[in-house]
DNA sequence: CTGAAAGCGCTTACAG
DNA sequence: CTGAAAGCGCTTACAG
């Protein structure tokens, strides 16, 4: 591997000029810069990007961490924010933390020790304000609220409003035993959604009922089974989340209970595979690849020095109807 | 951010003794040392990762580059990656191809330029050994077999195997009408999968019928329905990987054929979806974790000068009965 | 056991 | 427009 300095001497130039044409920084004179471009071309350099960032304190890297890829909702959200940041000539490198806050932390440690530029994170810290204070580089907050509002920025959907969303159909669709799956009450996002959720009962007379769960399958399988034992009744279940449903659907399914003429089912996220399932998932669409794409950007801004005219942004949901909720004939669930 | 300037400084001794204590290269008098420590713990100094990187012209970084996350076998597989790389002390920077060989080289060229120590590649270059050859670090390939079997290092699991195994359920299931729904041929798995179909078809004089399709959802999707025209005799289906077997079950249930009463239904990866799906499906099961694992370790050992006693290592496959066929009553498909 | 010095391969004021 | 020099923050022979 060649250095700047064996490409200087073949074309009887400086390192220093060698810099200048390969980063446009300041004028050539065309003569020499050809020069140096054929010598370039002929050996095949390509700079070291290490060395780069070491004297430029900069690595053109953003580091993005979420709980895991193993989820496709980060899984989706993480391929958006690869996107655009790719886009905007930055390298993404991706880490689990396994809802894991040593290991948040360790990957964050990690990071900035590798000169990245930026971070965007869905941390699984109870107070996630002490962790952005401490970061000394740019980051966003992804998918959960921050404390205080105004502390970082932060991008995520509009959980509240999709609990709302969610409850309101069900009790459209002839509901009256609603359950509610309710996400980790540590995250926002999962209390947000429950706060929606009991607001829709308190006004529509229903009695809230509630079972936790974690947003994985295995939980979510779990939980179906102990709310079927505890809510016999029930006739429409909320899942914490699309990965839950897809459980939920799993354990009807193979207790033969019909979905959705006894139960009805609402997820959330709107996941690829929630449209692919047998039947298709009802649930509250996430903008996931705009949630991807705009935190990319806002770290990108960030780094390049442009001023984010908000903190938060709140992206609405949307709720998408398919095969496991029925509107069409309410009266059929009296 | 402090430098090991300053924590000398600090100490009273030489950035090099500061770098002896962190790094353990050299002895150092246990009052010094205790010295050195006590600056570090109290300034919380962490070394720059990227001067490391610079001087040592390593960086303990592992690049993996695979077609997309988005297919869950994929992200089972850098989830196996990730985990054996730290275990290792590797960090890992994923990249997705998007089956796009221009993004594949210039990934390659960025983790090369990023004094990257290993590579991991599921590649979709047709003639990979070239690439392989131009590659100055160690490179293992992922799933598929390089052209020549020694060129490079390469894990992967039995897909010939595989091809043969499901094919025979099928058989053994009754089917006597079998369409295999065959991967990109360019890629040696899809090649080889589709070489056992057809070996277990002629041993069991049965006619071959194939038809093209990618590794994603959306050709499932489409394949499907030109199969079922173009086959409407159909009553086993070898589904591309679980992933497109998703896709056939979900236009199965749309045009309400019963499965596995009328077409049965086989997947290729065992990822951990196809459990959830509902009908629970049966497939052939790769070692994912096992191969995700291996390769990592493999890199790691070979950045670590260890020799590899095996150039190629084939991990087996297994037969995964669930709902989408049934061996039980041969006979009832008569 | 320890330090001064050179080096990793770039970039960037500074001077001309 | 161009080069010499210093610097980014580490590591590592080398000498003592």
């Amino acid at each position: 591997m060649a250095t700047i300095r064996e490409i200087a001497r073949q074309a009887h130039v400086s390192p220093a000029t060698v810099s200048r044409v390969l980063n446009g920084t300041a004028a050539v004179d065309p003569q020499t810069e050809a020069r140096v471009l054929k010598v370039i071309r002929e050996t095949g350099y390509r700079p070291n990007e290490v060395a780069r960032s070491l004297s430029k304190r900069s690595s053109r890297i953003i580091g993005c961490i979420v709980p895991t890829i193993a989820n496709p909702f980060f899984t989706e959200l993480a391929r958006a924010i690869e996107d655009e940041s790719f886009r905007r000539g930055y390298k993404l490198i991706l880490c689990n933390s396994d809802e894991d806050p040593a290991k948040e932390e360790a990957y964050i440690d990690m990071l900035e020790r590798m000169n990245a530029d930026g971070i965007i994170i869905t941390t699984t810290h109870e107070d996630m304000d002490a962790l952005i204070k401490a970061c000394p580089i740019p980051m966003v907050i992804l998918d959960r609220a921050p404390s205080q509002e105004t502390a970082a920025y932060s991008v995520r959907a509009d959980h509240y409003q999709g609990g709302r969303l969610a409850t309101e159909h069900l009790v459209d669709c002839g509901c009256q035993n609603i359950v509610m799956m309710c996400g980790p009450q540590k995250y926002t996002s999962a209390a947000k959604r429950l706060q929606g959720y009991r607001d829709v009962c308190r006004e529509k007379g229903l009695v809230p009922q509630e079972v936790d769960c974690d947003f994985d399958f295995a939980d979510g399988l779990l939980k179906t089974d102990s709310l079927l034992r505890q809510f016999p009744d029930v006739d429409g279940i909320l899942a914490a989340n699309d990965v839950v449903a897809l459980s939920v659907v799993k354990v009807l399914a193979a207790q033969k209970v019909p979905i959705p003429d006894q139960i009805q089912v609402v997820g959330f996220d709107n996941i690829y595979l929630s449209q692919l399932m047998t039947p298709a998932l009802t649930t509250i669409g996430q903008p996931i690849t705009a949630i991807g794409t705009m935190a990319a950007a806002i770290v990108a801004d960030l780094v390049e020095g442009q001023a984010q005219p908000q903190k938060t942004r709140v992206l609405p949901v949307e709720l998408v109807i398919r095969e496991t909720s029925c509107l069409q004939n309410p009266e059929d669930k009296q």
